[in-house]
DNA sequence: ATCACTTCTTGACCTAGATCAATGCACAAT
DNA sequence: ATTGTGCATTGATCTAGGTCAAGAAGTGAT
């Protein structure tokens, strides 16, 4: 599919990139138009607030597509980075239109639906907890500054949290 | 188009009702299938936290689309009920599958991204002042208290900061 | 081996917002 | 008119989590 699509020419560009750990492949404020498509190793999207701190959006591991949902015209807000030395396709997001299914995009809201409500209802002590069962795998890949910024505290809070874990058990 | 599938009867149920305020279309733990467009009125989803305190996920005015985006046969989440009297249109969710277009949900992702980064990295002021100008109409049309739960405070904390700011003008 | 760099932890203190409780206020029902 | 009933406001207090600062412990580069 991918193949035939590329070689009619329909101003698609679809390419496989190798990005190195720490490599930005997104900034906000640019007006971004990719979506990436994680072969292999994790990227993250991010937003930096006015006082210059990270706010993990989204983790993405292999075979999760990642982008900055924003319209076309408009400068968008997230950064994107790799947290691991990864493999990831580059397609531009009007070629997306074709392929991503309304499943996934459906998939999608459902994740964040859930996000918003935990950020709302539950405290940071139940966040983690869903976090850990939920992506029990990324937990071991990422620092947990990292987590912690995904969860919306402070990596102090977070080491407290869990020594707070560890000492009930 | 509506008239030519509904004709087909191929199993799906469309049909307009009027519900009265405070009506609930939809409760936590049911199965849920139903997808409500809103003709004219006020519909809210929330979801009921574990200290039996409510969190307004979305509010749907005119020509919203509301539902608890949840798989087939899990329980969902969140409640949905009438602020105002409305006009709605119930819609099965596999029929939604032939007309909600990516357009719309590309859209909702859109509106739950800002969401979910404006809890994260804003303080209460900022997520206020961010929906009043979103939903200017919004405002004049539900109790501050539902403001509150919206923006994830209480409404003795959505209070001061008003007061806060109408005396700094 | 050591220096630089980053992560994690811990302690002391601070603050935004929560909680609890009382009061005032509008408006609907009798 | 008056008695609810729910909403908004205000005050007093409390707490989860933030901030700041200082170690400790790991990791990589020279």
């Amino acid at each position: 599919l991918y193949a035939i699509l590329h070689d009619r020419n329909r101003n698609i560009k679809l390419k496989t990139i190798n990005v190195t750990k720490g490599q930005i492949l997104q900034r906000s404020g640019e007006l971004n138009t990719k979506v990436f498509t994680v072969e292999s190793g994790l990227l993250r999207s991010y937003s930096i607030d006015n006082k210059g701190k990270e706010h993990i959006y989204m983790f993405a591991p292999e075979n999760w597509i990642i982008t900055d949902n924003c319209e076309g015209d408009i400068p968008c807000d997230l950064y994107i980075d790799a947290i691991e030395d990864s493999t990831i396709t580059v397609t531009e997001k009007d070629f997306t239109k074709l392929t991503s299914d309304r499943k996934s995009l459906v998939k999608r809201i459902n994740v964040l639906q859930k996000r918003v409500i935990m950020l709302m209802s539950s405290p940071a002590l139940e966040r983690y907890q869903h976090f850990v069962e939920t992506y029990p795998d990324i937990i071991q890949r990422v620092p947990q500054r990292m987590i912690a910024s995904y969860l919306g505290i402070t990596p102090e809070a977070l080491s407290r949290l869990r020594k707070e874990i560890s000492k009930n058990k």
